[in-house]
DNA sequence: TTCATTTGATAACAAATGTTATCGTATGCC
DNA sequence: GGCATACGATAACATTTGTTATCAAATGAA
């Protein structure tokens, strides 16, 4: 799982030992609950093989805030970094290979190489462009019609509409399910 | 203005007297662009007394993303950190005292103060926070009526409703300004 | 003041979207 | 294979929201 990013951390291969064996590997069925709504988890995921959703209950309805694939790492951030109970829910949608550490293992790494510049800025970096993500899905709510919000997501996250149930989807553009179904009726018919 | 902040800060006198120097003051009045469409700017506002918004071109229409008040900070995120063209534009609501510095400064600043941990973390805490706004915002669009998300506005961020021109705040809601004039008039004749 | 411009309310109509219900197909489980 | 359940398409209708146009009030500049 981490041998892809070996080359990439400057460290020791001692350290670089000790610090991915703090990793957990689970394996799940689809529709496993990681993270339960009101938790305060303290868990960091990272997907090897498999699909999860992150969603919360407003008056019954679920609706699905973001999608995470292969080789990405999710957590219920407000739950992870403030240790408040998490607002979502953390959700696997096919059956998933996965890797988790705790908080306290990760204080421990990041504690421990704080004085190498290289990944610090990485990480710095990593904050930016999660808040450019929400930057840029949210203001495609403020321009762009359902339709379009639709055919951008095909055009920039195409593995969501590929494997991810259409229902979910529908929430995550912020449309009902049967108007996301007509949409592609639309678009379908109209070429 | 910066009189206020000077406890916060664990810097010598002399060093406190030359980053503050740092800060340009300059008076404007309403519909001032300080930051133009496609310019790189390098330049950060601190605003003393005044009202800003941040708003793009879509088709001919203008949308507001963001406004910022008194004490609050404002560039354009893209252009400042990635020196990329920006895509929005800074313009004044209301006639305003604004303080601005250049990026080169406050790197120069950044790389001086980087051994403080106390600022650093309270750097990381303000890109953290901003990551949460927009959450939050982004949120309201897929669980929230625009009637309910005027509502929330009322609420969390009184000022916008009194001092920004409704127009503004209608895209601001991601609703047509008649439409928001509609849910006023509902609200109102309902009670 | 006077005049032009900005801002906001409202009406009438068109278009988009939600809701509820029904049906068919796919899927997983025994 | 058979059954329950999940998923998705579609229709009919209700509701919300956008568009265009008009008017009135507020505001700002000369």
């Amino acid at each position: 799982m981490f041998n892809q990013l070996r080359n990439k951390f400057p460290l020791t291969d001692e350290k670089w030992n000790e610090y991915t064996s703090y990793f957990n590997r689970i394996e799940v069925p689809s529709k496993t609950v990681l993270i339960e709504e009101g938790e305060v988890s303290k868990k960091l995921f990272v997907i090897e093989k498999g699909c999860i959703r992150v969603w919360f209950n407003n008056n019954g309805k679920d609706l699905t805030s973001q999608f995470f694939f292969e080789n990405q790492s999710v957590a219920s951030i407000e739950s992870f970094m403030k240790k408040f109970p998490s607002p979502v829910v953390v959700e696997t949608i096919e059956p998933s290979v996965l890797w988790w550490i705790s908080k306290k293992d990760i204080d421990k790494i990041l504690e421990e190489i704080k004085e190498i510049p290289e990944l610090r800025d990485r990480l710095i970096n990593m904050l930016f462009q999660r808040t450019f993500d929400y930057m840029k899905h949210f203001f495609s709510f403020i321009k762009d019609s359902p339709t379009q919000r639709y055919l951008n997501l095909i055009e920039e996250k195409p593995q969501i509409v590929q494997r991810v149930p259409q229902h979910y989807i529908a929430s995550y553009l912020g449309v009902s399910t049967v108007h996301l179904s007509r949409i592609k009726s639309k678009l379908l018919h109209e070429k």
